[in-house]
RNA sequence: GGAGGGGUGGCCGAGCGGUCAAUGGCAGCAGACUGUAAAUCUGCCGGGUUUCACCCUACGUUGGUUCAAAUCCAACCCCCUCCA
């Protein structure tokens, strides 16, 4: 994607490599220039955060506002209820109402860190697919919507025929999703004037199977345009780390193994990560990016903290950037460290569990014995006490201190 | 419906009566080297404990044979291939 763009819009999206594939680039680009698009892109609600892997698009709705259009994030109470079978082999276990209800209520929190909500033409919106999908009529549905769906297309789409081809059962259920999606953006096109669905490129067809029901339904058009998948230099998949997903609620990951996160990332990546996930200037990116050696570091605090600023405020990320400084650089032990309450001196082997730094006492042990514990940044043996006061450390990355219970 | 093959630790994949908590690879953890990077090398990698040992839980499910089963038998569940 490397034509050149007149609309502020498609420039930096282009720019900072967000864009994968646009259903008519040249159509929507004229129309971002014109004036005022809404935009949209869903998240489904099947956890109590949204992770790494949500970003790109979270970020790419703050590019949209920023460059003077309309946010509006779908929250999918609905389609959550019927769960997409894209790229997955299973259908997804299905979650009861309450779950989702409370799932979405915890995700909302996080988005208005990155966009600006409220009632101005350029302020985002929020809404909730449940709102429409729950109440359809199952007829009246069948003949306004289902009839302008073709079964021998749909079977064409990667979702549908990955699944058929390897023999994994795909229910009616999930194979309605692509319909209720593309319902959305016709809802939310007739509604808000929505004329752009973006989403990951996993989410292309169902995208293009909402263009093309608002084409043929309300005779307009409408666009698509996705992300590339982000994959890390080493083929990885992003945003995957031991301990789980990489998520962006606070109370789901704390600001410093956040921060973390974004300080461990690999050479090869920073700068295409500084483009993507942080509001710096290309042009700064482009000075970051090209220091060597150790040098490099700076470019990867400067993405930790930026990014960090970005999902937990700047605050946070100013505190996680002194701990890790504290604790890193001057071998000390900051704020934002893990801790474990004791009453008394309990052995190192318990501290570590405790920490959270060992899954069990035997794991602990073996730590102890390799040499990747110790205590105020001296090895500790299996007979070592720790008390208040101390900090504890396994491995070179994972740091806690013990404080008085 | 008939014939055959298969279900093993987070994943892939050996084992096919004792020496099996189960070869190997990936992932993960630690150590060395570094720059809190990558690559590389080394060690660890079910749980517990009073750790060179012992105990518990594990090889689809449930029973059985045996001093002894992931390995043999039966039934059941699920998956794959071919035939109808």
């Amino acid at each position: 994607m490397t034509e050149t763009f007149r609309s502020d819009f498609l420039r930096t999206l282009s720019a900072r490599g967000y864009l994968h594939q646009i259903t008519d680039p040249a159509a929507l680009d004229a129309a971002a220039s014109a004036g005022v698009i809404t935009a949209y892109v869903g998240y489904d609600c099947t956890a109590p955060s949204l992770h790494i892997g949500n970003l790109v698009s979270i970020m790419m709705l703050r590019h949209l506002q920023a460059t003077g259009h309309k946010p509006i994030v779908l929250m999918g109470g609905g389609t959550t209820k019927v769960g997409d079978p894209s790229g997955k082999d299973e259908g997804r276990q299905l979650l009861d109402d309450d779950r989702i209800a409370a799932n979405m209520a915890s995700i909302r929190r996080i988005f208005e860190r990155f966009l600006t909500f409220g009632d101005g033409p350029t302020d985002a919106i929020m809404v909730n697919n449940d709102d429409w999908l729950s109440g359809l009529a199952y007829i009246p549905f069948l003949r306004d919507v289902g009839r302008h769906f073709s079964i021998n297309r749909m079977l064409t789409f990667d979702s549908v025929r990955l699944r058929l081809d390897r023999e994994q059962p795909l229910s009616f259920l999930e194979f309605n999703y692509m319909i209720l999606q593309a319902y959305d953006f016709l809802e939310l096109n007739r509604r808000h004037g929505c004329a752009l669905q973006m989403g990951g490129s996993d989410q292309w067809g169902n995208i293009v199977n909402g263009t093309d029901l608002i084409r043929r339904i309300a005779g307009k058009d409408a666009f698509g345009l996705t992300t590339p998948l982000i994959t890390r230099a080493d083929g990885a998949k992003m945003g995957k780390t031991a301990q789980g997903a990489v998520w962006l609620n606070e109370d789901a990951l704390p600001a410093f193994d956040y921060w973390q996160f974004w300080r461990n990332t690999h050479d090869a990546d920073v700068g295409r990560f500084l483009r993507l996930f942080t509001d710096l200037p290309l042009e700064e990116i482009a000075r970051l990016e090209s220091l060597e050696g150790a040098e490099i570091n700076h470019a990867k605090i400067m993405l930790a903290t930026e990014a960090t600023a970005l999902c937990r405020g700047r605050e946070a990320a100013e505190a996680a950037a002194a701990t890790a400084a504290a604790t890193f650089a001057e071998g000390g032990a900051g704020d934002d460290l893990p801790s474990f309450a004791v009453a008394a001196p309990v052995a190192i082997v318990e501290a570590l569990v405790g920490l959270g730094f060992a899954a069990s006492k035997g794991e602990a042990r073996r730590l102890v014995q390799q040499g990747g514990a110790r205590v105020d940044g001296e090895a500790a043996g299996e007979a070592t006490l720790v008390g208040p006061g101390q900090k504890v450390s396994a491995g070179k990355k994972r740091h806690g201190v013990i404080i008085a219970a």
